[in-house]
DNA sequence: TATTCTTAATAAGTTTTATCGATAGCTTTT
DNA sequence: AAAAGCTATCGATAAAACTTATTAAGAATA
């Protein structure tokens, strides 16, 4: 058994498909074919039930799969450490970010982060966080950022910021002449929200998602903006919660729109999280300080109240 | 990098030479240092620091061990996964027993087993607990006998039974009238214990050693027994006190030398303890269920005081 | 039903690599 | 100073991993 037959069989796995899989792993279909065969002989079992079209895992093929990836995983890690040991931070590092953080915190960061740790090929990809936890267990991400607490068992996560919400109120809406909002003022009949992203727990809902493309060298990216939500709202439609940091680039005629909550202000918690086998801590570790490093002075918001998908926790 | 590298270079970590690991390998000494040399290469760094007699590990080379140990144990449970998969209980297992408890437990069921499981290979050895502990951890035990709870984090315990202590008295004691006696009884100055094994917390210290040799086909072990401590009872030393089992094949003129504590009797819980990794659990399972069923009817006890080298326990 | 496509297995040949035996070179021991 | 103990290096060889070309089997299409 080598890690070799152990990527070829994750490969397979995957792809349900020799062929697909030599090309992911930069081989030809008979490299796979005899390697997996070799294994298969080795152990004295079948992973996969080549009669299914595609093919499938068998029954002990998806427990072996399970370990392979753990030692695959760790495997990678060794490079890891010694990565760490020379303080050498680079590499291919693929990040998942939420539609809603996406236009607003990115480009606070981005520039920053490539000029400080040119050796770093980010990958930056828009997902949902149901992706994105998809996608961080099975290793097609190493990181990403998104509305926490998650309580998932094997995400871990590390804070990034709280971001208070922000009422954008126009003038025909009935709160309008409210300086600064409640929670309890809230209906979700008035109110303009998106489909993807978190959500306040006790009946109001979600918010977040439109589209937009940016490319650039270093990175790779598809994005969304709130533009569309706060036109509709000046349509006459409906008030709008905007994340704080959504607020900063608004034009000066709708700032007057804005309305804050009375604290404790509703807040989401933003945070980077990653699987909890820690690889590419080191990278994980540069893009934490970054992040929070830059955005501490454009939040210095004091009392707020965090809102997430899974509880209501107190923070100031 | 290749699980067989790693493996060398564990050997080489653990002997510190060479040329004994190429042994413990099967392999020849230039095959070692090749290949060594080859993951050092692929990875930058150095592993050995060859310039120190005998060789050492670098800093990098420690922690690189350590995952290495970690990925190579990983591997191994792949073939336990297959093997569970099949209902295939066999292979070397390499248990570890205190020598308290070594010369009763063992007989009783050690046939028994060979019986059920005739693929098993058990390779059997006395060992102190702090040995066991250190052997787990380092993969030269899969799994041992010893006296819980031991509160140590990276190993697991399977309770097998409660044994209570009973009091040997030779009629010259001081004791001898009392029918059944109580722990507060006991004066360290009057009774003989043995060095090695676990201890009553309080003050009243240590069960447990003496030598003897026994071989045969299916497995291999040294042990000790009980006698000396019994005889130099007799011959007015003090009292002792013996675990449940050994008083079972006493001779009848010392057996009226034996008196129980009141109940709750102080007991020792003893348990079938392997690293968290659980590897061979398959086999582990096998014995827990073999040696639990057949000192099921030979310990009858209700009410127990656990006695551990850690804390005291009620139990019932 | 025949034929075309897709996909995995097999065959044959090449390249790479793991390992070995012999030995050189360095250090420690005697 | 000689001997012993160790690791690195060299050259050779057998094993393996991989490639291209081909076959075989099943599914889709005509």
């Amino acid at each position: 058994m080598t890690i070799t037959q152990l990527r070829y069989v994750l490969a397979v796995a995957e792809h349900q498909n020799f062929t697909k899989a030599a090309e992911k792993t930069f081989v030809t279909q008979p490299t796979l074919s005899m390697q997996i065969q070799k294994l298969e002989e080795e152990l004295a079992i079948l992973i996969f039930d080549r009669s299914k079209k595609p093919i499938e895992l068998t029954e002990v093929g998806k427990k072996l799969v399970q370990q392979a990836r753990n030692i695959v995983n760790e495997s990678e890690r060794i490079q890891d450490i010694v990565d760490q040991q020379k303080g050498y931070i680079g590499g291919e590092f693929k990040l998942g970010v939420i539609p809603t953080v996406m236009p607003t915190l990115l480009p606070m960061f981005l520039h920053n982060f490539i000029k400080k740790y040119p050796k770093v090929k980010l990958k930056i990809e828009e997902l949902t966080t149901e992706a994105i936890i998809e996608r961080l267990h099975d290793g097609h991400l190493d990181a990403a950022i998104a509305a926490t607490p998650l309580q998932n068992e094997s995400i871990k996560e590390r804070v990034l910021y709280y971001e208070p919400f922000v009422g954008y109120i126009p003038p025909s809406h009935r709160l309008n002449q409210k300086k600064k909002i409640d929670v309890a003022d809230l209906d979700i009949d008035d109110m303009l929200l998106l489909e993807d992203g978190h959500c306040f727990r006790d009946g109001i809902v979600n918010l977040c998602k439109t589209q937009k493309s940016y490319d650039e060298d270093h990175f790779q990216l598809e994005s969304g903006s709130f533009e569309t939500l706060v036109k509709l709202s000046n349509e006459g439609l409906g008030m709008t919660l905007l994340p704080y940091l959504h607020t900063l680039d608004i034009n000066d005629k709708e700032k007057s729109n804005l309305h804050f909550f009375n604290e404790p202000s509703p807040a989401r918690e933003v945070s980077l999280i990653y699987h909890k086998s820690e690889l590419k801590m080191q990278i994980i570790e540069a893009l934490h300080t970054t992040i929070a490093g830059i955005v501490k002075g454009a939040i210095t918001f004091q009392n707020v109240e965090i809102i997430s998908p899974i509880a209501k926790i107190k923070s100031d």
